[in-house]
DNA sequence: CGAGCGTTTGACAGACCTCAATATTGGTGG
DNA sequence: CCACCAATATTGAGGTCTGTCAAACGCTCG
C-alpha cells in the first residue's frame, strides 16, 4: 500500500532536530503555558486539577518517545489514546485505495492528535512520527472524563480542535482553488511561521523535516512538479529550499502568490482561557 | 468582489426547503437531542444549566431567521457571534483575490459558524444562508464563558467543532488526490448522507438546495466540468442531479469511486456527552 | 414575451501528470 | 578515504485531464 513511508526521515540528517528541540529557547508564552511543550503539560494539568489531580489522572500523565518513521496509529485501526505532541513533528495522511496519499497536517507540539475517534471504528487516517518525537499519551475515555470535569480543560480541548478546523479550512482553500506555486507558498508559508513560533530563527533559514515528496503528497502535486515549482520560486527569488532547510527570500510576494488574505489572521497560537 | 452569489438559490424552486423543515418528522435521536433542532436548543440548554440558566443566559437564547441568499458574516470582517443553525443550509467560502471562491462546507441543522474567531481580527470566510434558515445567536464571549462554566457545554462545542475537523480533513484528502468524478461522488454522497440523517428520505431522491456551480467551487472543478462528469456519472447509472435533487443510484460503486474506506466510519453524529 | 440564470455542448489550450533516464545526496562498509 | 547503494532530486518528452472561451438551449419569473 505504501512503500512510501519507507526511509521518510532517513534523508536530512540529524541535525534536523534542533528546530523542534525545546532546548533551545523557551519562547514567552503568557500565562502558565510553554509554548513549546504547552497547554497539557503534567504541570499545568495538576494546576488545573488541584486536589482533584489524582482523582483525575489517576494514572499520572504518561510520556512516551517514538523514533523517526514510526506509526503511532494506523488509518482503518481503532485507537483508543489521544496523543499530545511535546517535541517533534508528526505527519498525518490518509492513504486511498490506489495508494496515493494525502498529507492532512503537520503536527508539531502542542498538536493533539488522534481526538476524533471513538474507540471502536477506525481512525480516519494514519500519523507517523517525521522525528523523534516526545508525547503525552492518555487513554481517550480518560482525557473526555477529565475534559469534562473541568471546564477549563475542555476549553483547550476545543481551542486545540478549532486549531485544526481553522488550518484544514486553509488546507481545503489551497487545494481548490490555488495554482501549483500558490499551493507550494501557503504550505510552506505555514510552516516556517508555526517552525518560527515554536522555537524562533536562528537567521532567515528554517529547518523542515520534509523533503519534496513531503510537500508534493501535502500539495496534491506529485513530486516531479514539486521539483519544477521549487526551480522556478527560486528563479524568481522568492524562496530556497533544500536539504531541509527553507529560507523565505521574498515573504511579501510569496503572500500574494498565496492569496493570503491580509485581514485574516490564520496563525492561531494556543489558547489561554481565562 | 463576487457577483458569484448573486441569487445563489434562486433555481431550484420553492420546494428545496421542505427537506431542511423540521416539520416532517422528528429523527429518533438519542438522550434529549433533537438531532434536527440539536444539542444547543433552548429547552436542551436549560436543562443542561438547570438553575444556573439565567446566569449563564442573561439575555435568554435569541433565535433569528435569515432569507436565502444572505450573508451572515463577510470574509475579512470581525464577527463577535457564534451561531448555530436550527434549520435551513448555510453556505461557507473563502474569496480569493483572483475572484475564485472555495466552498468550505455546507452546514445543516445543528452545525456551529463563526466559533473560531477572536471578535477583532477578520473572519477566514464568509458564511451565507443557502435556503431560509433560523439560528440560534450567541455572543462569543458569552458563548465562551457558558462553555467555560459548563463542561457539557463545552464538550458539546467540542464535539461540534471535531466534526467540523473531521469533514475538513475529508475534504482537504477528495481535493488533494481524487479526479473530477471522485470529487463529485464524495461530496454527493456526503451531501446526501447528511440530508437523510437530517430529515430522512421520502424515497430514492433527496432535494438538496444546491446548484451544479456550488459543486464546481466546492470540489475545485469548473461549472463546465461539473457538468461534463455528472453527465458521464448519469450514463454509467451512477447518479442522477438535476433540479436541486440527487438520486443515488448504485451508491456501492459511488462509495468505490469516492475511494471510501469501508473501516472508516465519516459521518459523526451529534454527540451526547455523559 | 423577454430577461436572467443555470445548463449543455464544442473546440481548443494549458497546467499538471506519466514515464524514463540521469544526477545528486547521504549513508554504509571495506 | 573510496566504492557502493538507496533514496531523493532533476530534467526531458509526450500525454491527459481539466480549464477557457464561446455559443446555444431551457427554465422560471415578471
Amino acid at each position: 500500500m505504501n512503500g512510501n513511508s519507507a526511509g521518510i526521515s532517513s534523508g536530512a540528517g540529524p541535525v534536523r532536530h534542533a528546530m523542534v528541540s525545546c532546548s533551545r529557547r523557551p519562547p514567552a508564552g503568557r500565562g502558565p503555558y510553554c509554548r513549546t511543550c504547552l497547554a497539557w503539560d503534567q504541570s499545568l494539568c495538576r494546576q488545573i486539577a488541584g486536589s482533584d489531580f489524582d482523582r483525575l489522572f489517576p494514572n499520572g500523565i504518561r510520556y512516551q518517545t517514538r523514533e523517526a518513521g514510526v506509526a503511532l496509529f494506523h488509518q482503518g485501526q481503532p485507537f483508543d489514546q489521544v496523543l499530545i505532541i511535546r517535541s517533534g513533528w508528526v505527519l498525518t495522511y490518509k492513504v486511498f485505495q490506489d495508494g496515493q496519499r494525502q498529507i492532512i497536517r503537520f503536527a508539531l507540539p502542542g498538536d493533539l492528535i488522534g481526538f476524533e475517534g471513538d474507540d471502536t471504528s477506525g481512525m480516519a487516517y494514519t500519523a507517523e512520527a517525521l522525528s523523534d518525537v516526545t508525547l503525552c499519551s492518555f487513554k481517550r475515555s480518560l482525557f473526555y472524563g477529565v475534559c469534562s470535569s473541568s471546564p477549563q480543560m475542555a476549553m483547550n480541548f476545543a481551542a486545540a480542535v478549532t486549531r485544526e478546523a481553522l488550518a484544514a479550512w486553509n488546507h481545503v482553500g489551497a487545494l481548490g482553488q490555488q495554482s501549483a506555486m500558490g499551493r507550494v507558498a501557503n504550505l510552506l508559508l505555514d510552516l516556517h511561521r508555526r517552525a518560527v513560533a515554536q522555537c524562533g530563527a536562528d537567521g532567515p533559514a528554517v529547518r523542515l523535516p520534509i523533503n519534496q515528496i513531503h510537500i508534493a503528497d501535502a500539495t496534491g502535486l506529485t513530486s516531479v512538479h514539486v521539483c519544477r515549482t521549487l526551480k522556478q520560486m527560486k528563479l524568481e527569488r522568492l524562496l530556497e529550499f533544500g536539504k531541509g532547510q527553507l529560507v523565505l527570500l521574498d515573504p511579501e510576494r510569496l503572500a500574494e502568490i498565496a492569496q493570503l488574505d491580509p485581514e485574516v489572521e490564520l496563525y492561531q497560537p494556543p489558547l489561554a482561557v481565562a
